[in-house]
DNA sequence: GTATCTGCAAACCCTTTGCAATAAG
DNA sequence: CTTATTGCAAAGGGTTTGCAGATAC
């Protein structure tokens, strides 16, 4: 974690920035869990310690830390963004039950052998990627089984 | 693409909805190409064509045909919703330039044994998926390089 | 005839931004 | 001291919605 601090501490100087409490507080928080965070998530937990930093230092806050490569932008399908922080996974498999929105992460070593296909083949000089997979969980196959019944 | 119109006609009817001829009109026009389109660039041309639809109609059509598997969402990072057509290409693998915007679409038959891998270890039913793949065209890559000496 | 659909404009909601006060370096 | 950053509240911009009139069936 002390990492994550330092990168985005260094992140910030280069730029001639000021590294201020808020934004260590944001990203403290963000790399004290694993989870999937929204803006509002985030505010909330900060807000629920007692740590008042507004919504705007967020917003201004995680396009920082996408640059930075800390952290990225995941969509889902609820009308706001999502995020969640690079550390230890830099490939993002999501496989979505597209009724209960419950999301499996997984890794697959195929996409890196892709991955160098595409590098050969368009010539990208490729900086990441994310796959999203939908479909039904066991649990919803199930119950969408038994209500057709 | 008379079929995309009897497919969408018939989950309309099944439902008891109605097929107006809005529905049809926007329809007609998001099959009429292959590209990619968001919700103003349709409705800028139904308007040249001297169609009126509102947009309104369309914000509302739209999620009927992604139900009814028509289209599919697509995520830009541009600050609103695209979308693209399924007819003849299910899989969605896009290798963009973060730089540009351009957009490469790609296919690569791993991703089916993955699917099949999905399958196995997670139980779900996969309905689709959508690879994003990120970095820098040659042509990007090269002003960069540029720019830095 | 009845229930759905349309267009309009207002409401919504997430995100961005202008500004004056504050604080990093 | 200088310049960047903060919080607030207002503005933005894509999307949704309430409503009255129109229309599919």
């Amino acid at each position: 974690m002390v990492d994550e601090i330092e990168v985005f501490r260094r992140f910030i100087r280069r730029r001639g920035m000021r590294y201020t409490p808020e934004r260590e507080t944001i990203i403290l928080e963000i790399f004290s869990r694993h989870d999937h965070f929204d803006v509002d998530e985030l505010y909330l937990r900060l807000h629920r310690q007692g740590v008042r930093v507004s919504k705007a230092s967020i917003y201004r806050t995680l396009p920082l830390l996408i640059e930075a490569g800390l952290i990225t932008e995941v969509f889902f399908e609820d009308g706001h963004m999502h995020y969640e922080h690079t550390f230890g996974h830099e490939q993002h498999c999501h496989l979505r039950c597209t009724e209960c929105r419950r999301v499996i992460e997984f890794f697959d070593a195929s996409l890196e052998k892709l991955e160098d296909r595409l590098v050969r083949d368009y010539d990208f000089q490729i900086s990441g990627y994310s796959l999203e997979v939908f479909g039904l969980c066991p649990q919803c196959r199930e119950q969408r089984r038994a209500a057709t019944e």
